[in-house]
DNA sequence: TCTTCTATATACTCATCGGTATATTGATTA
DNA sequence: TAATCAATATACCGATGAGTATATAGAAGA
């Protein structure tokens, strides 16, 4: 509607929208470097001096950008968590048996296990957050745990996964691929890609030989 | 040879030998404490305040008995690696195919993960030790990966296993065991004993029907 | 142009906590 | 009995780090 079609003219003075996405995209760095941070050094041991330093800013710019620390940790884990959900959902909802389905679930959680944020789920334990933060995080782990379990039995009851008990069998899957958040280091040797489809083929599979 | 036969009278006079068993008790009860509390509430935010208040004493006193606090957390951590390490090596000294022999060490391994000192190796990342510390952490958990590997191959070997990557494989396992020591609580339905089994009998059986 | 709002910094407060200096008490040994 | 050592406490020090009070500079709006 209104003018600033041209970008031709980059005038230094910018719009309602455009101030509005300059703090978004601010409010991201900051976020990005503080996951990276925790990720890297642990919660605790990482100051907000730290991070703020990292970005050549100061503390109170970040409190002006997210609440407190607990806040920034908060909100990055729920990237982590939406993340999560996102995989499990676009995943669940495509063609194929329960098997071809948990399969893709499964290759998208890993994956996310190797992002940033989504590391950061798995390093941040509850001792860590308040205790309704902690409740937050942990109804969100249910649902994500609870879409993988309907996929086993969706997968069970069409005859593609052998009949397994289907809570321990989510438990199981989903620690397996959350060690990757742990020890996968950006520059190993395999990408994230063929870690991922190792792993689930590995728990697919399982190590018995095959008749 | 010397006296203290007579358990009859017990007397308030204590032989070096009971002095030295008193200290190791104590040393002992400050580890378990301390255990309790970082798996509890993290490493970070248990001061040793809180824990010397737990046992009644003060924190000096377990300055006594342990060195730093860093000392604290590398003792509880090298217990959880001795259990795991005397897991892997007892059960793979026992008879039977490289497959009966994995499952045994699976099963013992995730056993240890349910116990105070194994899960702390879990829950204790790198960022809490001093590069010393960390190294000397890693090489053990390496020393551990190797064994684990080496009882694959075996079964590879000997045709009880499938053909999996080794490598990725040990770490799969690996995670999937070890995420017990960050969701279990001692508490639960089922024995650590029965979760064990379970878990190992995914791990071995996969997902995917057997024809 | 005057006011107000946003973004940012400097410099501070206050609590926590690891670690230590030092005192005390009672048992062991010479 | 004097000297020593082990076990324990109280009371302190110093650093770190979360969070805040306050100032400033510039843009936006009236």
């Amino acid at each position: 509607m209104a003018p600033r079609l041209a970008s031709a003219a980059p005038s230094p003075f910018r719009s309602r929208e455009e101030r509005e996405r300059d703090r978004e995209e601010k409010r991201e760095a900051v976020l990005r470097a503080a996951v990276r941070m925790f990720n890297a050094r642990g919660f605790h041991a990482t100051s907000l001096d730290d991070v703020a330093a990292s970005l050549g800013i100061s503390k109170p710019t970040i409190y002006h950008y997210l609440g407190n620390k607990e806040q920034v940790l908060i909100e990055c884990v729920t990237r982590g968590l939406e993340l999560l959900s996102a995989a499990a959902d676009t995943a669940r909802a495509q063609p194929g048996d329960g098997l071809a389905r948990l399969r893709s679930v499964l290759r998208s959680y890993a994956l996310v296990m190797m992002d940033d944020f989504g590391r950061c789920v798995v390093r941040t334990g509850d001792e860590f957050l308040s205790p309704e933060g902690a409740a937050l995080f942990r109804a969100r782990k249910r649902a994500i745990d609870l879409s993988i379990r309907a996929l086993i039995e969706d997968g069970i009851a069409d005859g593609s996964i052998a009949p397994v008990d289907v809570r321990m069998t989510a438990f199981t899957l989903a620690g397996a691929l959350n060690w990757p958040g742990r020890w996968h280091a950006p520059d190993g040797l395999l990408s994230p890609s063929e870690i991922a489809d190792a792993m689930v083929d590995i728990l697919i599979g399982g190590l018995a030989p095959r008749a």
